[in-house]
DNA sequence: GCTTGAACTTTCAAGCTTGAAATACATTTC
DNA sequence: GAAATGTATTTCAAGCTTGAAAGTTCAAGC
């Protein structure tokens, strides 16, 4: 008897491979966010949210608009708004207006943001070597190939201006 | 002029290669939980926390207890508490008493909530095999491999018990 | 049996996240 | 230049998430 005759619906197997390698990087990602947030908590009080945030406005010197930084982080408007209020509240980043348009907002790092990040991203860096210490450089050049792969929602953040 | 004369710190290769393969994964595991959630949203109404319950409630067809469940998870239990009692709202998930043992709860999913997620199931596998197009069946496996150099906390849900 | 500690779960406050609606400003079109 | 359309941001309700504290029940050790 065929699987057909059976009714039964026949599931490829490069779909079942697909699945099983999107559901193991699922699981290593979680993993490896929760031990990044529980150091961040731990070693520097803050949050992994926080530090994404403050990442990228360290990546981009002269700052981010509201909506290039949750373009950038391919989160909601109104989620950066939050954290940007504690951000600020913390002294960490500062906004100011934008010369010319007086709807947006830049947004950059004070000083003490800065200091506070570079102590943070070193001891990430460490974080990470640590958890992918079974990975070889090799290895990880194989890993961020294959995330390539992976079908990425176009993004139309400050970094893809393409001539 | 060395770089220890500079006082310059020395960042291995290695540990570049890590934190980009790192980024890299962060980035592509992202991308697609957003595209699953908002599939789950438009097509099923639900949310992506439900159906990791419902996801992990299937493969046990037993049930699972509340503690097993925000183990297999890996998220808090008070968490777990929430999202059931949405799904027991739903009609989805039971809670039964655990026979000898008046502090536990052993949570299932209903007939309702077997064939939602039959159905959500099917069209989650697709959806992932779609944006996994360009990941063939071996990438796929290497892939998957990969995932299991990163170093992941030790688990003790139901399914770790080895002889 | 009592006590002590462990296990199972819920509750809580704080923060994160989303999607949608509202507000304010800017640009285009007629 | 007024109206319509589009852009930048905030506000809001609902839900998710955490870590810590508290409430119950169980299991040992005495």
């Amino acid at each position: 008897m065929t699987k057909a005759q059976a009714g039964m619906s026949a599931v490829p197997d490069v779909e079942k491979q697909r699945l099983r390698a999107w559901l193991k990087m699922l699981k290593a990602t979680r993993s490896v966010e929760a031990q990044v947030r529980e150091k961040l908590r731990i070693g520097f009080g803050t949050t992994l949210p926080r530090f994404d945030v403050m990442a990228a406005l360290h990546r981009f010197e002269g700052g981010l608009k509201m909506s290039e930084l949750s373009s950038a982080l391919r989160v909601s408007n109104g989620n950066v708004t939050g954290i940007i209020e504690r951000l600020v509240a913390d002294g960490a980043v500062l906004r100011v207006p934008v010369a010319g348009d007086k709807r947006a907002t830049l947004v950059l790092l004070t000083k003490n943001g800065r200091d506070q990040f570079t102590a943070m991203a070193d001891a990430h860096r460490r974080w990470i070597s640590d958890i992918f210490r079974h990975v070889s450089a090799d290895a990880g050049d194989h890993i961020a190939a294959a995330m390539d792969l992976v079908g990425i929602a176009p993004d139309r953040a400050k970094e893809d201006h393409r001539a």
